[in-house]
DNA sequence: CGCGTCGATGTAATCGATTCCACAAGGAGG
DNA sequence: CCTCCTTGTGGAATCGATTACATCGACGCG
């Protein structure tokens, strides 16, 4: 492959004036901007990153650590991350960690190796040493979605707490009581949060969450079919089921299923995140849906900030509650919009 | 942050002697080498990934460059491809081209910049210029599910005939005689394949691919919608409709609900590409189904090969039928799984 | 006892870019 | 006509690693 000494050698020039032609230094005269360009052309040139990284110690790239990719919430955001850092002339590394935390450390590890400009993290943990030394230590960093308490890192997330309310008021509107939840992981806070929500929209209805209406999940499918069997197993079922994401709600739509039961006769069903599947499964899952876009967007413009020098901004956006029929009719307040 | 000089000077070696201590040279004394990994440790080093890159050129990364990372083939398909280079000691960058073919360029370009040691592409388009001269330089590249013809590079793929025909036979079962295809864009191998094995598929049963029942696709859910839609407009609309990926498929249902119709009893759907959810959707979708995760380890298994200097084989896996309810019950062949 | 061999180590070249510094040529101003 | 800038250019240092080559003891063998 070329080097820029070819193209010194082709044009005639030195590498010095290469790079100032490439670079778009002003003191070049034309007629040697014009032969180097030309040999460019004809070498089919291209400057090699990796050398010009070394040098500049900057290498126009953006790590994203995420907890699963098969997550459809966090594809999306994954897109929407790599779409705002390529218009502002970054590239994106993606490592998934498979809610795994030690897959999660080898990316962190692997990126940081790379000497990337700087990490966007949805961490799948309360913070591993590693994680809280790169937070630490000089490499740019923000949280996306989750965070680590106590350390100080800009947060990038959705504040579901007003959503949850109304779907609680929804299913209490439609005479449920019972209400059990399938969380995340204790160790992540939107694991935490989601509970501590329903809790609280729950006791503003007079209702309780009975440990027993608390399945332990995380935040995969398979979970939220176990935990769901056991809700079904109880002397007293829950009337509704609301799972702390959209895969462990389709785990509980398969144990559901598994046992011939239907939704929302049998039982009700309601999921933290929104995905375009929901609009066509049996039935439609109403569900808390998070400006997903806008939050990557966000994420990446706090990251460049840090970057770049200037002063970075936390960010809270609201999510907000799509009705449809898996917790059962409710005329009065349709705010569906499929 | 600490260079190997900082080892040095702190373990009172040379830099020659810190390198061959963590490269695992033979020749250096256990005290030189105890030395060394005490000061590795009290700085925290970690070897600069670019400057040994720059050196010994190579950069133990693939790059991958798929078609859309909102389709969960592709998502399933880019998580069996990290997973099988981090098993054999690469780290994977993926480039969402979205199906848009300058964007797939921008990011054959920046991963040939950056100097990966391999490229695993699913092209979507026939071929740009870029791609071509790509293929023909020096990187070691693989194409994955879709292919660019008369381009000699090795293709790892999944085989869908044998499925189509199977699919086919089970709609003739079930009485179908009007059979349509929503196709993907003719500038993708898979595009035109399953056409092509469809129409094969309806000459055996003496059954025929009028141009009205073929609607043009892009393997995105608007354009399965708008297809859609034209069919049912059709004075003799279709009895079937086979969308070529699963996002149209999704599209397709979007159409067939927005007119208050049913499937399948108003008209059937049957989706190349099985996901998870079309177990759960209105009804449970009949699905052809890719070995995904062992295309995708294959994939790297045949690009590895190329790199390290061994002799790559191309590879096709059949794909097979899963039937479900979206076509009608068939008691005859339940060969569902689900 | 002298020489060849081997193990351990350091010096320095190298990868491909960027960039500081020196310098030459040419024009402006005194 | 002699300085003093300005503009364009090249030489060489530099980034942080790897590695070829040189060196220096120690040891074994004839």
């Amino acid at each position: 492959m070329a080097s820029i000494k070819d193209v010194a050698a082709e044009a005639g020039v030195s590498v010095a004036t290469v790079s100032r032609v490439l670079n778009e230094h002003p003191s070049v005269s034309e007629d040697a901007r014009a032969r180097v360009l030309a040999a460019v052309a004809s070498l089919g040139y291209r400057p090699n990153a990796v050398a010009r990284s070394l040098r500049t110690d900057q290498t126009r790239t953006l790590g994203l650590v995420i907890s699963d990719v098969l997550n459809p919430y966090f594809t999306e955001l994954a897109r929407s991350v790599e779409e705002e850092a390529r218009a502002l002339g970054y590239s994106v590394i993606i490592g998934n960690a498979d809610e795994r935390p030690d897959l999660q450390d080898h990316h962190v590890r692997t990126l940081l190796d790379r000497r990337i400009d700087g990490l966007l993290v949805s961490p799948t943990d309360g913070g591993s040493p590693l994680m809280l030394d790169a937070a630490r230590s000089g490499t740019p960093m923000v949280f996306v979605d989750r965070w680590i308490p106590g350390v100080d890192v800009p947060v990038v997330r959705a504040d579901g707490r007003g959503a949850v309310r109304d779907l609680v008021a929804h299913l209490h509107r439609l005479g449920h009581r019972r209400l059990a939840i399938i969380a995340g992981p204790a160790a992540t806070t939107t694991g935490q949060e989601r509970v501590a929500a329903f809790r609280e929209a729950l006791e503003e209805h007079g209702l309780d969450l009975p440990d027993r209406y608390i399945g332990q999940g995380d935040f995969q499918a398979d979970s939220g079919r176990r935990v769901t069997e056991r809700f079904l197993d109880l002397a007293e079922p829950p009337q509704v089921v609301f799972a702390a994401d959209n895969l462990m709600a389709l785990g509980a739509l398969d144990a559901v299923r598994a046992r011939g039961l239907r939704v929302p006769d049998d039982i009700a069903l309601a999921a933290f995140d929104d995905i375009r599947w929901f609009v066509h499964t049996d039935p439609p899952v109403t569900a808390i849906a998070q400006p997903t876009g806008e939050l990557g967007r966000a994420a990446v413009r706090a990251l460049v900030d840090r970057i770049e020098g200037r002063p970075p901004r936390s960010v809270t956006l609201p999510a907000r509650l799509v009705v449809r029929r898996s917790c059962g009719e409710d005329p009065a307040t349709n705010r569906s919009r499929s």
